[in-house]
DNA sequence: CCGGAAATAATTTGATCATATTCTGTCCGC
DNA sequence: GCGGACAGAATATGATCAAATTATTTCCGG
């Protein structure tokens, strides 16, 4: 994750294969909610749009299937998942199982400086809510989450959490959308207080908190 | 799973598109282990074995390399993984988070048709064992997961424990190749017991056991 | 004259694209 | 309302280009 290459390489992946330049951007837009719910994704469309050939568009959406941020239809047309109340249980339960984990390992692991590190995303994650800027508090709170999975040093059970919140991006804006920024309660405050007393126990328990809290407003502004 | 096609189109898949059957077959050998671990995987190998283009092979190979079933190497070879105990004991964590709670679920849900059909399982699987096959008890193994799994009725957990499952099945075969079918404790017969008496609690409880004790299995025979 | 390291040539493999084929869903005519 | 033609989209192939590994050759030192 923290590596010193320049931006401008993060930003438009100059220099990797198309198919992964390709994965990456839909993963983004899947991630952060820029697709809706049921939308359709189709080929020539992303070639078209994307200006590659469709070889690389296909192996990217195949990836992007395997893990569950798009789905088969019925026919072989390709969209973005709907949630119904029975998948988003599921995966709430998955979230509850994995991330206190990792939460307890970044606790004994962490640097101060992965914690100031942390304590700044949150700040930024702060000042996005009380401004209101949905995409912020998108961007800043999958931030957060994903600094501290890094502490962890869990690549495998990283993964498997990545791949869980690429299935709720996309609802999790559309709740967002409905709601503003306004009741998004986290547990930020508490995990970094446990991560500075070297506390895993209270550090899983506060992601634990903080991920049964999420799964609750997403399933609430499901109806 | 237990729709009434006719084997032969269980079997070769025909019909389905190309690059699902390339994947099917792709996923079985690693599944049961008959790909090693660091085996190289070349593109232009499979169009040639399978005698299809290159374009279906890419796409499975995409699809088993987003679930972990294969890497990519530093270069961009392709391979089965090789697992360190890192990988191990963080496959265990997860096993141990997301199977009880399947089973705990199949055990509210089991018909008396479904415990039947997992005792008939469980007793090829004891036969395997007795006969020293190994193929017949990675097989059989790993039905009984299937079938439990499938009751649990909860799609996304059991992907993701299928997922799993594709990613030790090489290190498992390489144990049972060292090992043979001796010292392969299960905790079926006190699973099937829970579900008998639609306990979860006890159900849960026999599948952490069943998991961490094969999962230590694997970590033993990795040195 | 022999052995080994560096450099280069050849082969293998991966990545991409343009094109052809097949399938699905729709729309028009009967 | 039904059936066949049409359009759009996905699937699959082979050709082509680029990268990397392997094999070979060459050159220098001993």
């Amino acid at each position: 994750m923290g590596n010193q290459e320049p931006d401008t390489a993060l930003r438009d992946g100059a220099g990797l294969p198309a198919h992964e330049r390709v994965y990456r951007r839909l993963r983004t837009m899947v991630l952060f909610g820029e697709l809706e719910p049921g939308q359709a994704v189709t080929i020539q469309g992303l070639t078209d749009q994307l200006g590659v050939g469709m070889t690389p568009v296909r192996e990217a959406l195949r990836r992007l299937i395997a893990e569950g941020a798009l789905a088969f239809q019925d026919n072989r047309r390709i969209c973005v998942p709907v949630l119904d109340a029975a998948a988003v249980e599921q995966l709430g339960l998955a979230r509850a199982a994995l991330e206190p984990e990792l939460a307890r390992r970044a606790a004994t692991r962490a640097t101060a400086d992965d914690i100031a590190r942390l304590r700044a995303t949150d700040a930024r994650l702060d000042r996005a809510i009380a401004r209101g800027d949905v995409a912020g508090y998108l961007t800043q709170n999958h931030r957060f989450h994903a600094e501290l999975n890094a502490i962890a040093e869990a690549p495998i059970l990283t993964d498997m959490v990545d791949g869980l919140w690429l299935r709720f991006g996309p609802s999790l804006r559309v709740v967002c959308g409905l709601f503003g920024t306004r009741n998004l309660p986290d547990r930020h405050k508490d995990l970094l207080a446990a991560l500075d007393a070297r506390d895993s126990a209270a550090a899983a328990e506060a992601m634990h908190q903080d991920v049964s809290q999420g799964m609750a407003q997403i399933r609430a502004g499901l109806e």
